[in-house]
DNA sequence: TGTACATCAGTGAACGCGCGTTCACTGATGTAC
DNA sequence: TGTACATCAGTGAACGCGCGTTCACTGATGTAC
């Protein structure tokens, strides 16, 4: 819609997808705004028609990573999409939506500190799409289904979030204190995910 | 041993123990080395006859807040050891340490987030003592009681690491989507992890 | 026990870089008449 | 349909700061004789 005939550019997107760029290979410490800048093709001042400065600018940017994981979440939970709800199919989903979030980790490390680098300013709006509300989400299936109870679904989300978060962080961070197998690990925690739950896990079939 | 009486100080102990008290309050930011040897009562560059670079100085500091926790866990443990080793008691411990590391990024965030800040350079030895030792403790006692078994011993580790350490992230850095209980949240993880051992949780004698 | 000397932990001044930010400006866009 | 003008996204040069690091040096320590 803003099209390609503009002033100069649709500056603020493209740097935006700039930051994302530079972010996915040396994280949030590569988020400059002189090498943005000139990297779109603009004066450093420029940014600031867009950006109130640099920590906004790379608000935005943290904000946008989370999307990105948040939506490939979404995407594994429709992969494994069913005609009717079971409980099966729910258990199903958060496993898929647990393992994605730890692939996506593994996938972009980079990117992943940058969603949770903390930041000097917060984002003008909330997420979206947000990887918490694909949590709920996968939750809420699971007490509609009967997997669960009211009651473990208060928790869960911690549990499941926890977990997966946990693991991501080890995973790309950690001076490993010893070598760890991905697949493995991966596995361990989803499953336990699930068994914490007290929801009957299929890996069996899977693995 | 080193002692009072010395040139100008034992300096590589005084810097670490001022980085440790900045970053107490700053988090990794606030690791700056010519504040720091200013603080110390020394000119910048005597930094430079005991640590190779602020690199190194950020990799000593950030070690030593891992040994920090790593004592604050093992203190947590032996609070609750009993004259011999049971089932119940391993179980007890497990829990008693899982809250500890909890409890430690809540009351001192920004030394949880230095511990874990990636470093441009590793330490020369590895953590002593080491937070990962202690859960490995923990695991083997549980396995030593016949709490859990030898298969389920291999992956308890990474369930329990990082169903504490993710939390441990998220009520450190995360701009919460929700408020969160931190009691609430830390009995539902730790609990979780018990459960997902397949371990008999006594958390209601306690809560 | 005294003296000469090597060692080495410190000083202090300076360097140079990269950064975010500012400011007066320019030139294209789009609208009122 | 043309012209005048307000708007605003851009330029380009410069500022000033804080940083890690370097270098020639100084002065205390400890050891050999």
């Amino acid at each position: 819609m803003a099209g390609d005939r503009y002033h100069h550019g649709s500056l603020r997107t493209a740097l935006v997808t700039a930051a994302l760029e530079r972010a996915r290979t040396g994280g949030p410490a590569a988020l400059n705004l002189r090498e943005l800048a000139t990297g779109t093709g603009v004066s450093p001042a420029a940014v600031y028609r867009h950006f109130a400065g640099i920590d906004a600018l790379i608000a935005t940017t943290s904000q946008a990573a989370r999307e990105a994981l948040a939506r490939t979440l979404i995407d594994a939970r429709h992969r494994v999409a069913s005609a009717r709800p079971t409980q099966a199919g729910a258990a199903r989903r958060l496993d898929a939506v647990g393992r994605a979030y730890i692939e996506f980790a593994v996938a972009e490390p980079r990117l992943f500190e940058t969603a949770f680098t903390p930041c000097a300013v917060l984002p003008d709006e909330p997420d979206d799409p947000s990887a918490w509300q694909v949590l709920l989400d996968c939750v809420a299936e699971l007490v509609d289904t009967g997997a669960i109870g009211e009651h473990a679904a208060a928790d869960a989300p911690f549990i499941a979030w926890s977990a997966v978060h946990g693991l991501s962080n080890i995973l790309v961070n950690a001076p490993a204190p010893t070598d760890i197998d991905v697949e493995r690990a991966t596995g361990a925690v989803v499953g336990g995910v699930l068994t914490a739950l007290g929801i009957h896990s299929d890996r069996r079939r899977r693995g």
